[in-house]
DNA sequence: CGACCGATTGACT
DNA sequence: GTCAATCGGTCGG
């Protein structure tokens, strides 16, 4: 593993919105035992805690613990009773704030992932592997188990691709949500195949 | 405590 | 395009 290229707590620490945007065309990793599952991070949204669709716009709970611990870590939820989303909290410990991460282009694990969404291996329509939040989610295996793990460990962490690929960030509104409709904070990579709908 | 509903997905008309 | 699945969080009484 390249090690100099995993980024930095500095990197999360930052406002939100700006960690959304550079979070695009870094890799997302999950090393397994032997296994390195990763994919390139193509779509987001940014939640803010003076967002009434963040789920730390009422305060800190149990469930949004995480949100409100340092940048850098892993925010796991379970939603719709049968799916799980993962985030990157960013800001200061005691700040509510995440980054969804919406869609990945895999790279490495790929039938790892396969396995974990239950696709026959023939399949070819790859972009269905982990287009969507929970789909990803589902690829990487990331659960329960998984909320609040430190990406500066070396079990999840995100590291910036060897080469740098040029490509145009486009912004919407957010998926799903009926407040802050009006805010365009999803990013994404405009043409990849692997952004959501 | 009961009712409502969600940062979604997959199956189906 | 519509809709059910399925359950924990949140809010009102």
């Amino acid at each position: 593993m390249a090690a100099y290229r995993k980024l930095p707590r500095a990197f999360y620490l930052r406002s939100t919105l700006q960690v959304a945007r550079d979070l695009l065309g870094t890799i997302l990793v999950r090393q397994i035992g032997k296994n390195r599952i990763s994919g390139t991070i193509v779509e987001v949204e940014a939640y803010r805690q003076s967002d009434p669709a963040s789920h730390s716009y009422r305060g800190r709970t149990k469930r949004n613990e995480v949100m409100f611990g340092e940048g850098g870590h892993l925010y796991v939820y379970f939603t719709y009773g049968m799916h799980f989303c993962s985030n990157i909290v960013t800001g200061k410990e005691g700040i509510g704030e995440a980054v969804l991460i919406r869609a990945v282009e895999p790279i490495d694990g790929i039938e790892w992932m396969k396995k974990k969404r239950k696709f026959d291996s023939h399949r070819k329509d790859l972009h269905n592997l982990t287009n969507g939040p929970a789909k990803l989610c589902q690829a990487f295996g990331f659960g329960r188990p998984e909320d609040g793990m430190d990406l500066l460990g070396n079990k999840v962490f995100i590291i910036r691709p060897a080469e740098e690929r040029d490509f145009i960030i486009s912004r919407s509104s957010r998926i799903g949500i009926k407040d802050g409709m009006k805010k365009k904070w999803r990013f994404f990579v405009k043409g990849n195949p692997w952004v959501s709908r």
